[in-house]
DNA sequence: CGGGGGAAGTTTTACGTATAACGTCTTTCG
DNA sequence: CGAAAGACGTTATACGTAAAACTTCCCCCG
């Protein structure tokens, strides 16, 4: 056996020259319209591949002389060359593609989180593909076989818990955005500072006077809404003579009319300060109130919170906390370079702030 | 050489042998917790990996025992095989990605047209990546810099004509949506039928008795909008009596509130119907006419287009023209598809529906 | 003058998959 | 009873790239 083998090294040519008459027919055949390849760039500029992978991957610098790193480029050029990606993907081992999983893309915020993940991205020669999680897209019991793409890294937006063991289980590289952040979970979070939102919106009210609250709270779980509540309770528990009323509401404009109409014609006292957990809910409570008779700001002062597009188009222009989705995808990805390069990414909170507009006003104002 | 051959080939356990060693040594390397690959799948299941190639690629009827193909089944679940995309890609010539570019991310409509569109792509095994086309996004001179993924087809919405030529010199099949339908670029096409929904909303105004219109329009230069003008025009035209003032603005709230307080205050007799090219022009106008000490629908009918979620936050809720952003992007993955497979796509217009609502009401109501 | 060392490449290999081409062994049929 | 035809696999190869390892050639230094 042994023998066999070192007769076949010895004898080298053979080999050769077969492979040499492989190559030719090859490029006779390519020579069609098919996309060019690295070793027809090569071949045009009279180099090895290998050559051509160098120049043009920037590792050239004392391999290859100026000139002939000169006659690459410019035959890439002439040819139109571009790299095969599958092809560097697989040498790689690496795509250099992350998936952005968004709840749903039914408004700008998502839209916003994505652009700015997406920026960064590029800048560190990444791409993003995105997933909206739930229904509305195909089969997709799994989110990998909707991202076609082979991929580096997860960011995670508020997700599901099931389908977050799908990805843990795949072991790669995770962020999460807004979520559960006593590291529980192992996984690198960014958050927004929400808690600081809310004590930005009760300051605000506060200082108008108001003490009589409505929370119109988004009735999904999650950890957002949960410390937002939270918060604002504690807030207001801190001022004497405050009240707290909360009624839960689905995230939508009809939801939100529904669930502010029947709140604000329940018995008792009738709240001054209505606090809504998304601006699509402080749009629902504009139609309840209109239709109540109250006005705003006179009767009702209302805040919102994302600062839409739909916050200025309300009339009066909506007072909200302003959350910048795209300073958030950012941060996100970011966080997620930091994570693949086996850093360990920051944990400071995102800053919001709190637009001023005229949709809050103190009680009982003329 | 021939004899050497013979002798092998009649001592087939050296051989057997020897491939042994040589996957010994890489599963032992690859035993850490590397991602399986089907060459580790058949060693579990004890087959080559051409049998598991086949197996999970569902061409094994007639190749391989049903026993053996549920083994190689087993084997892939219990070893949490995923096949490695981007040598299937590279294999197979082809990603099965497409690009969707879309203007922008500001509004729900594109997401829509995306959900849609990856939708059908998730039935067919397609995946879809985004590449929101204007500045926003990177460096991104060119929009496969950003779509890491390799491309099997493009979905171009509203595109700039320079962008464009850059995917056409990629030759990569294209499918354009609510673009210049007279065929001059060649390629396929899916528009909305922005027409009928013109012609719905003059019937209906019309029908209302309105005679006096303003047609707030988008001012970006695009075939959409173009037609849309023309089309209001005509329609117009087609009744005695009637005026049609144009107003340009930027497609903003605040463009559309600058330009619509203008134009309603301008001299002469003011109209009593406006018609707006964009759901949000229309949130403008309301604020206009609000300042103007309008009434909406009494003094002013105001109509939009897209029916994004804004619509019914506006107060009366706006009459617009209903676009089915979701079945837009069905559509345009099916002509993608059919491209893809070298049919000739159908080229209908979508339907749109208008929606009536509580911003329109006959002139001079009480 | 010998050889160490850099410059400028080239040859070779591996990445993981899909599939064409090739072997066996058993069955069937003329 | 010999061969053709399945059934059930296997072996070998190509996809296009990146990079490690190797080859030349020339210059410079001790």
């Amino acid at each position: 056996m042994c023998a066999v083998h070192e007769s076949r090294r010895t004898d080298p040519d053979a080999r050769i020259h077969a492979h040499d008459v492989q190559q030719k027919d090859r490029s006779t055949v390519a020579a069609g319209s098919a996309r060019p390849t690295s070793r027809d760039v090569a071949q045009a500029a009279g180099v090895s591949q290998a050559a051509v992978s160098l120049v043009l991957g920037d590792k050239w610098r004392g391999r290859v002389s100026e000139p002939t790193a000169d006659r690459v480029r410019e035959a890439a050029r002439e040819l139109g060359y571009r790299p095969n990606l599958a092809a560097r993907n697989l040498r790689l081992g690496s795509t250099r593609t992350v998936l952005l999983v968004v709840p749903a893309l039914t408004t700008e915020f998502f839209a916003g989180v994505y652009t700015g993940a997406a920026r960064v991205a590029a800048e560190h020669g990444f791409g993003v593909v995105l997933y909206p999680s739930p229904e509305g897209i195909g089969p997709a019991r799994d989110p990998f076989a909707s991202a076609q793409a082979a991929l580096d890294g997860v960011i995670a937006s508020s997700m599901a818990a099931d389908a977050l063991t799908a990805i843990r289980g795949d072991q790669l590289p995770l962020v999460m955005l807004d979520s559960d952040p006593d590291g529980s979970t192992g996984a690198a979070t960014v958050n927004l500072d929400i808690r600081d939102g809310v004590r930005q919106v009760a300051e605000h009210l506060l200082g108008l006077g108001h003490r009589s609250f409505l929370h119109l709270a988004a009735d999904i779980p999650s950890w957002t809404f949960e410390v937002r509540a939270r918060e604002l309770a504690e807030q207001l528990a801190a001022v004497p003579g405050t009240a707290l009323r909360t009624a839960p509401a689905p995230i939508s404009i009809d939801g939100a009319l529904t669930a502010a109409t029947a709140a604000l014609s329940a018995p008792g006292p009738r709240p001054t300060a209505l606090v809504c957990d998304d601006d699509k809910l402080a749009a629902g409570a504009y139609k309840a109130a209109r239709r109540l008779g109250l006005r705003i700001p006179e009767d009702l002062s209302v805040t919102g919170l994302d600062d839409l597009a739909l916050a200025t188009a309300l009339d009066p222009e909506l007072t909200t906390v302003r959350l910048d989705a795209e300073l958030f995808g950012e941060r996100g990805m970011q966080a997620l370079l930091a994570v693949l390069e086996s850093r360990t990414p920051p944990r400071d909170d995102i800053p919001v702030t709190l637009v001023t507009r005229g949709s809050t006003a103190p009680p009982g104002a003329p």
